[in-house]
DNA sequence: CAATTCACTGCAGAGAGTGCAAAAATGCAG
DNA sequence: CTGCATTTTTGCACTCTCTGCAGTGAATTG
């Protein structure tokens, strides 16, 4: 959640403060009450606007909070197209992830938070997961370009896209959850690590 | 979607009829019209049921087209507890999902119905990702709990379970996908090969 | 053949979400 | 500053989702 605004005239500032002023209030309510004890109308009350507003802004409630971020994940899938052909999938998948990674560390609270809530709440889990998906989508398409398979007919690229996926996802899981906890950038390496050895068991590390 | 009813009773016989004519008519409909331009009252009409019957089984209209299944839930981690406790956490997932890709080799051409009705509605995409989800919290506990790690500390385990079902996951994408596919067990066991080995670019190989 | 259980039903009501047209705020040219 | 166009916000009517409750009838039990 970021207060950065960052827009141009004071019409779009304007629309943009709304729409964090309605994505902050439905995260302290859902946080403090609950997903299904807070409706649109307590949420647009709170930031002070009528509910009609809130559905110009947001298709649905869940979408208040959970929030995918398509610009984030143009950018993802450009910087893959921009690493060198010549890197295996995995480790271009790894690079640009540690990159994302990167400029998250700022935000470490305010992902929280929106994890707690997500966390929480199944409905919203459901809706994070299927983000996720969107993101294992973009990577799958890139990973079979690079590896010259076919996602139709080969599992390399559904497989690789999926799992640094998953990498990401339990490197950002681990670092919200742990006190004092390391660079994300490092977890993410650090699951890399793990994923292109094979997984082996932790005794034999 | 099994029109095997093994149930005992006439009632509970009639109960399950009841609650299949509601989903097949669910999936029926959804794949014809789309999940919006359905209501539960259209469901509910071409099931021959009240609206109130249909909400009865189901507690919203998308469940009655994804619908976890708790049972196969459980009874995935109780045979994961149950694997030799010297094998390799990524082995032991490997034998599990193995076992149950093979329960579900009866089952392609209704899977194939559902995951085209759930690949063309996001909506519904969200829930089958939550679904996944669990299967992944029930693994890590078990692969923690083999490791002697904390999931809370080490990424291992959350790592490992989410990756097993990526590949899980990848396999039954493309069993359902392509024509004449390979039985889906190899497809799993090719999967896991490729995680065991880092995931190596498919030149090298 | 009662007595009980349980799936099903209708109804009333709260909340989610949409379309439309009017009102308010903003941006801009003269 | 002033009028005009654009865009955001708003209120209203309406459909659909989902829940609680009370009642009916069929299946089950003894």
């Amino acid at each position: 959640m970021k207060n950065v605004i960052e827009a141009v005239g004071r019409r779009e500032r304007k629309k943009l403060e709304t729409r964090f002023a309605l994505r902050r209030a439905a995260l302290r309510l859902v946080a403090e009450n609950g997903l299904d004890r807070v409706t649109v109308a307590d949420i647009a009350d709170a930031a002070d606007v009528s509910v009609r507003t809130f559905f110009n802004h947001f298709p649905c409630k869940e979408d208040a909070l959970v929030g995918a971020d398509l610009h984030r994940l143009q950018k993802l899938r450009a910087a893959l197209t921009e690493q060198p052909p010549d890197r295996a999938p995995i480790a271009a998948l790894r690079a640009v992830i540690i990159e994302l990674a990167a400029k998250l560390s700022d935000y470490r609270e305010d992902l929280l938070a929106e994890m707690r809530v997500v966390q929480a709440n199944p409905a919203l889990r459901a809706r994070e997961m299927s983000e996720f998906a969107q993101y294992e989508r973009e990577l799958v398409a890139e990973v079979a370009r690079r590896s010259g398979t076919d996602p139709a007919r080969d599992l390399y690229p559904l497989l690789t896209a999926r799992v640094a996926v998953s990498a990401f996802r339990a490197a950002l899981t681990l670092w919200c959850t742990i006190d004092d906890p390391p660079a994300l950038s490092n977890l993410v390496g650090e699951a890399f690590d793990l994923l292109e050895q094979g997984l082996p068991p932790p005794q034999s590390r």
